[in-house]
DNA sequence: ACCTGAACACCGTTCAAGT
DNA sequence: ACCTGAACACCGTTCAAGT
């Protein structure tokens, strides 16, 4: 007699997720995230091709929480790409710890695609088309993960900066100086900051 | 009679992106570069405290190759970052799988700090200081490492795209139209053009 | 001082076996 | 059909020992 599939995809997304919240993303394993579900290493095997599979699901998991809905279209383009971005910004940042997960499965990730057709939709409705409309996604897409990953990885603002301050002033002068400035820059306008630069570029 | 020192870090680096080189960033280990230097694989401890010095070793290698010194001061700003910029990903693209480990330790190595400061320098020189300046280097940098990576891991206009054209038209229309259209776009115009934005938004 | 080899505590995954 | 445990081929790193 058959017995019935005990686990659904997203028990074993949560699970892992738990997993990651806990001991951080080096706590991640096969065996951790087994043990967290009360069951033998190789049963999660029945719900998963591989390890790169789970973490495609914790990808989809976190992501799947952020409103792909573009807000009100009666605001500006650039104000509804910025609340799209931080919806983004604001699920990462509620798992820090997923960040390098996040990057290197976004491409097969259907919430982040989800994301991204939602921002196409936003730029669509804006007026581009063409070559332009592509550069303008790739743009945003380089800029949002490379910045989420920096404010993670300690940004200029934050404990990154510290190291920096304590450089040879001879050799790194401007350095020294920007990172003893940046740590009154907050992080939200550091990344809004950058963001407002490439959407003013965009402009027309 | 204490034997000399046997290796320089310069040796070890290069051992281990030779070893990157030919089996990928998943061949790197201490016991593959013990090999390619026919030691064994403790001896790589005398000279670093753990794998991860070992990396960073490998991203100084890479990046020490940038040319940091600004290009001739009667050029527009923009473009002399544009040239600094270019340096950077060029280097990054003759051995992309490096990648990962760049983004790991950027804010640890020499080299990649010495291209913030000469960006920095110039952004001086074209009168940028205070808040300004710190988000004008934050977004450059976020802008850099996010879009290094995206052309690395499948880019809109690379292999990734082929499987978004393949998504279903009517839950994605515009990200299947847009990537139909970004199979023309070559890799350079979508990274410069990405820059460019940025570029044209911290303009006056 | 420099280098080695065994050992420890981990990995992801294959495979044969149990119910 | 679903789950298990042993085993394989790897990791990074500690430690005691060799020259």
């Amino acid at each position: 007699m058959p017995r019935p599939r005990s686990l659904s995809h997203a028990q074993l997304a949560s699970a892992a997720l738990a997993v990651i919240d806990r001991d951080g993303l080096a706590g991640l394993s096969m065996r951790s995230v087994a043990k967290e579900l009360g069951m033998s290493t190789m049963a999660l095997y029945r719900y998963v091709d591989d390890r790169e599979e789970l973490e495609r699901l914790v990808v989809d998991l976190v992501l799947g929480t952020v409103d792909t809905v573009p807000p009100g279209p009666e605001a500006p383009w650039h104000d509804r790409i910025e609340v799209l971005v931080r919806r983004l910004r604001d699920a990462v940042a509620a798992h820090p710890e997923i960040v390098p997960l996040t990057v290197a499965h976004r491409h097969r990730s259907l919430a982040g695609l989800r994301w991204s057709e939602s921002v196409l939709g936003v730029l669509t409705e804006a007026g581009f088309d063409g070559d332009r409309r592509v550069v303008a996604l790739r743009g945003l897409l380089g800029y949002v993960i490379g910045a989420i990953q920096l404010e993670h990885l300690g940004p200029l603002s934050g404990e990154g900066t510290v190291a920096i301050t304590e450089l040879p002033p001879d050799a790194f002068p401007h350095m020294t100086e920007t990172a003893r400035h940046a740590r009154k820059v907050s992080a939200d306008r550091e990344f809004l900051g950058g963001l407002a630069l490439l959407l003013r570029g965009l402009g027309t």
